[in-house]
DNA sequence: ATTATTAATTGTCAAAATGACATTTAATAA
DNA sequence: TTATTAAATGTCATTTTGACAATTAATAAT
């Protein structure tokens, strides 16, 4: 008979793959590990998980701790649990990806930690298999994102077609069709075009949209399909 | 300082949910739990994760103990870990989902086990949160189905254009229009037409089909669309 | 004042995919 | 020979898609 008793036990932690869009890149943000082992290198942003918190606790709590953000979007990727993959002591990890919008970010630095923000393809090596929680933080985001309209939670209130649009392109690292992408995205009715311009990236000016939260959340589980299937 | 020796150290487990078709309705396969608390209850397929292997090894392992099958589609779902969801001690569980071929299984039984299939919508109520992760994995089940083929893995070798659409129609609990799904589920090209035909459901019986295998392999990731969206 | 420059914005058309809909066919039973 | 039953298949109008380039709005330069 099994027992209880007898069973194994673990250490449990979350480890948090931070996306946050600059207008132009998708950037990645990492902490300085403040524990041994490979203390003082670029990780993840983790946190052991408590005796009275679930993961989903765990991973808001460092969210929190670290950025000073609450109420981000977060979504709970895959369990890393390979017996080896902490060198001192077993550990399991629970790997989320989070969506900030960068700005808000700015505003709240909690300076304790060193976090610093990275492009996605130029971020130092990490420690452990976080590196490889990246990569699979970034297909997951990608699929997602081609599917529903999760984008939007890195942008700001207000942002430009064009700035969307970089941002699909970034994430889905590809080329899209202004037009067709224009056609796409006001079909899906979750924009509202705004009066005023953003008359720092051209002379022209591009005009701001915000998104409409209502038919957002409404939608939120429907398939959207933004993701153009390239013939040529 | 955070030091791995302060932290709380937890159980960790698996639990499955175990798919199957018998040709008409999808089915779940539940196990008389075999230990206290609880036990002689029904409840998902489960074990302890191992001091030797990940999660993932675990969950084919108790699958493999259980009916026998190695090899079957697994897919991670997600973790489960309020701190009370084990009355015991606090037991963190990641949840599967596996589609297994009914007819495989039903050679390879395992009797050590009280195993038995249960109709998805009459079976009994499960321990702790299991009947939550069977409505999680209903759900997960759905969106993946509608996304990749994944739904052939629980029909057998051969398999006919009525039974699949029946398994379609099972997991989205919905009525498909019989021409315009066997033009869509042609058009994949996944399909082989045999000479054969099933006669065990009608006089003029249908034509038995197979999985194109390498088209199989080769299309999974790309997104299909098998569901359609009604518009009355 | 006119022109040049630059990025933002918008339109068309052919092809493909979709959803709604009913009849024909193959086999056995009566 | 006819009745019965489930399987298989076709059409058409609408919508969606992908490929493609010209126009517009604003500032800078002459």
């Amino acid at each position: 008979m099994i027992e209880y008793s007898s069973q194994p036990h673990y250490l449990v932690a979350v480890d948090c793959i931070v996306f946050g869009f600059d207008g132009a890149h998708l950037k990645i943000l990492l902490v300085k590990r403040g524990l041994e082992p490979e203390i003082n290198k670029w990780s993840l942003m983790g946190g052991f998980v408590g005796s009275n918190e679930s993961p989903d606790d765990a991973a808001n709590r460092v969210l929190k701790k670290m950025t000073g953000l609450e109420g981000v979007y977060l979504e709970q990727m895959q369990i890393y649990g390979e017996p080896n993959r902490d060198p001192i002591e077993r550990t399991l990890s629970v790997g989320y990806f989070a969506l900030i919008d960068i700005h808000k970010y700015e505003n709240q630095l909690n300076d304790d930690y060193e976090a610093e923000w990275f492009l996605i393809n130029e971020r130092p090596k990490l420690i452990f298999d976080h590196d490889q929680m990246v990569a699979d933080a970034r297909k997951k985001l990608r699929y997602k994102a081609s599917l529903h309209p999760i984008l939007f939670e890195m942008l700001p209130k207000q942002f430009t077609l064009p700035q969307l649009q970089n941002l699909f392109e970034e994430v889905n690292d590809t080329k899209i069709d202004t037009r067709n992408f224009s056609r796409k995205i006001t079909s899906t009715g979750l924009l509202i075009k705004l009066e005023e311009k953003d008359r720092s990236s051209s002379k022209k000016g591009a005009f701001y949209f915000k998104l409409d939260k209502k038919k957002y959340k409404a939608d939120f589980q429907a398939f959207l399909n933004l993701i153009p299937n390239l013939k040529n």
